[in-house]
RNA sequence: CGGGGCGUGGCUCAGUCCGGUAGAGCACUGCGUUUGGGACGCAGGGGUCGUCGGUUCAAAUCCGGCCGCCCCGACCA
């Protein structure tokens, strides 16, 4: 490819709509231009990186017995209606109608495409084990697109699907997925992070995400370096000790005027955090023909709300924080709220495990300027459920040793779940096994985004000057510069052009007549790990200038060999980035708390 | 959906408060000089100032509606 006919300018200065180091230096470089709000346009540049990150998927899928199809975009209603999930998802999922008035829904994902294609072509349990996958465009109207390629509307994803007569199945090929995305990691030289997550509205049991660590993440991940706990911060565990387990003292009603915060009560009656509780407001939605009602979240002073798990054992659809007048009108006073004297029948109580068993606790006396010492759980108060509902915090111990759990920020890759038979029956697709009766499906979903990736890569590798891609995932292997108007240097590098490509070398070249600082600036923007420069200064020396980029000192090499040269460093470095060692899940096992959705 | 910010040439931005002939840098075109880390000179082209309406002798500028983009939050398989 000659720069000169590549579509794609540099920029010298980021679009002001770029807000990660990602989204700006692939603006900068001419990889991708935004068309709408997360919509994206991949320029040439992007769309090899995209193909390159696209094959080392279909290469790990092929491995692990996958085989590539491709399902439709556009879906009758139908059946997601019959899933169910056409009522739950609301406005994220793309509908429109057809010239004859039929629903339809651009896919978010292929679960139901899937089940109903099993309906048919699968009959026996003598087909299954099976698994098939597509890389293919997925809408998904967020509420907000951010972060450039990290939260696009529309996205590549390959997703893949697995077939089994039973769970131990599913759970064989779940663990060839996880080993399988560790390897994709590698290869496409990003580390990624596998933590137990949340299965939403996937359904299922046992799922896990694959996070790139970086501060532009969305989600926050637990994570604890001495026992290898990982889980992502919404189903995160952690072990609980009360500060106070002694014996039960009176209740005694106490003065603390203006003390509506934990921060004052500590400050006001000189006592830690941690003996106190805090009720957390919030208006449940618990579907279409339920009124809505106040859930409470009671947690210790100096813990916050697990709004996932609050959610979970209070059966409600969604939590939304309430606002004064809700939280009035349950009888309760803002900012000294307590279980005492609020109206349980419009309201439902959920304490945290660790407040129930922890003795003498400070809470509000639901009165103006006034607290309770001495609470306990069971005399004094009591609560509907009781659940573990705090969220875990940055240096908790975590559950397998109670070492501290460190909380950073990551960027979702990709995900694995166990669905089980929630799609399978629901569209019936079942298979006859060994003793003749009709069973549903075991499913797995698997999914990576494509864009998602690349935007992970280049938070990972781009600085200041450029993408710095690593050789799996750069565009082109080398940039060839030629610095000089005269015809008998151009018709040299020419030369080496072609020898190049002859070589198998994916070469950019850039045959502009511009100066040298432009070409070696945009060289460095787009970033391939390779450049060779031919000028008349190198030539007189012997050759051309070969080296990694950003090389201030490079060889000079004869022309003939710049090819095999070139082959061979390219190859070393592909071997130098597989050298580094992939996690499995056996290695991770020790990680595996049971996984958890509370209910 | 709530809060905030912004919309001026392809990009970055000034001009808006205080109404009076639309600007700069980069990019682009032509000619010349220049050729090892974003060159220089000369001459050019390109903007209904997001949009619709209002106020005014006069609106990029003041007022209102709408649209779009960005940020924080809510939300998010």
């Amino acid at each position: 490819m000659r720069v000169s006919f590549l579509l794609g300018q540099t920029l010298r200065e980021a679009p002001s709509e770029a807000d990660t180091v990602s989204h700006a230096m692939l603006l900068r470089a001419g990889y991708v231009r935004q068309l709408a709000a997360g919509l994206f346009s991949n320029l040439p540049l992007a769309q090899r990186s995209l193909q390159k990150i696209e094959q080392i998927l279909r290469e790990e899928m092929n491995a692990i017995q996958g085989q590539e199809m491709c399902m439709p975009v556009v879906h009758p209603a139908e059946l997601w209606q019959k899933t169910g999930r056409w009522y739950e998802i609301g406005d994220t999922m793309g509908r429109l109608k057809d010239r004859r008035g039929r629903d339809l829904v651009l896919a978010m994902t292929h679960e139901e495409v899937v089940a109903h294609l099993c309906k048919t072509e699968i009959r026996s349990y003598r087909q299954l084990p099976m698994m098939v996958y597509h890389i293919q465009t997925k809408f998904r109207d967020e509420p907000r697109a951010r972060g450039g390629l990290i939260r696009t509307r529309e996205f590549v994803m390959k997703d893949s699907y697995t077939l089994d007569a039973s769970e131990e199945g599913l759970h064989e090929q779940y663990i060839r997925h996880y080993d399988a995305y560790h390897r994709i990691g590698v290869r496409a030289g990003l580390k990624l992070v596998a933590v137990r997550s949340d299965v939403g509205m996937m359904g299922g049991k046992i799922a896990h995400e694959f996070m790139y660590i970086s501060p532009s993440g969305e989600d926050s991940l637990a994570i604890c370096d001495a026992t290898g706990y990982a889980s992502n911060l919404e189903v995160a565990d952690f072990r609980k000790e009360p500060a106070d387990s002694g014996p039960p003292r009176p209740l005694e009603r106490v003065h603390t005027p203006g003390a509506a915060t934990i921060d004052d009560l500590s400050a006001c009656l000189g006592i830690a955090s941690e003996n106190t509780a805090k009720m957390v407001f919030f208006t449940g939605d618990f579907g279409p023909n339920v009124p809505r009602r106040i859930v409470i979240g009671l947690v210790r002073g100096d813990m916050e709300v697990n709004v996932l798990q609050l959610g979970y054992l209070a059966g409600a659809r969604e939590l939304l924080p309430a606002d004064d007048e809700d939280i009035v009108a349950i009888g309760a006073t803002p900012g000294f709220a307590s279980p005492y004297g609020i109206d349980r029948e419009k309201a439902l109580v959920v304490a945290d495990d660790l407040v129930a068993k922890s003795t003498n606790l400070v809470v509000g006396a639901n009165e103006k300027d006034y607290h309770f010492t001495g609470a306990n759980y069971g005399r004094d108060y009591d609560a509907d459920i009781v659940g573990p509902i705090a969220l875990a915090y940055d240096g908790a111990p975590d559950p397998i040793a109670g070492k501290p759990l460190r909380v950073v920020r990551g960027i979702e890759v990709g995900n694995i779940f166990q669905l089980g038979t929630r799609y399978s029956a629901a569209l019936g697709a079942t298979f006859t096994n060994e003793s003749g009766q009709e069973r549903p499906i075991f499913m797995g979903s698997y999914g990576i985004g494509v864009g998602r990736m690349l935007a992970c890569i280049a938070e990972e590798y781009a600085d200041d000057y450029g993408m710095n891609l690593p050789v799996s995932v750069a565009p082109f292997h080398l940039v060839l510069i030629v610095l000089s108007r005269n015809p008998e240097v151009r018709r040299k590098a020419e030369m080496l052009y072609a020898a190049l490509q002859e070589a198998e070398v994916e070469v950019l070249f850039d045959d502009r007549q511009a100066s040298p600082g432009v070409k070696f600036a945009d060289a460095d923007l787009r970033g391939m790990p390779l450049r060779v420069t031919v000028s008349e200064r190198s030539l007189r020396r012997g050759g051309a200038e070969f080296g990694l980029r950003r090389s201030r000192n490079m060889d000079i090499i004869s022309l003939d060999d710049v090819p095999a040269r070139a082959r061979r460093v390219i190859e070393r470095l592909h071997a130098e980035m597989e050298q580094r060692p992939s996690p499995t899940w056996a290695s991770d096992r020790r990680t595996e708390a049971p996984p958890q959705r509370a209910s």
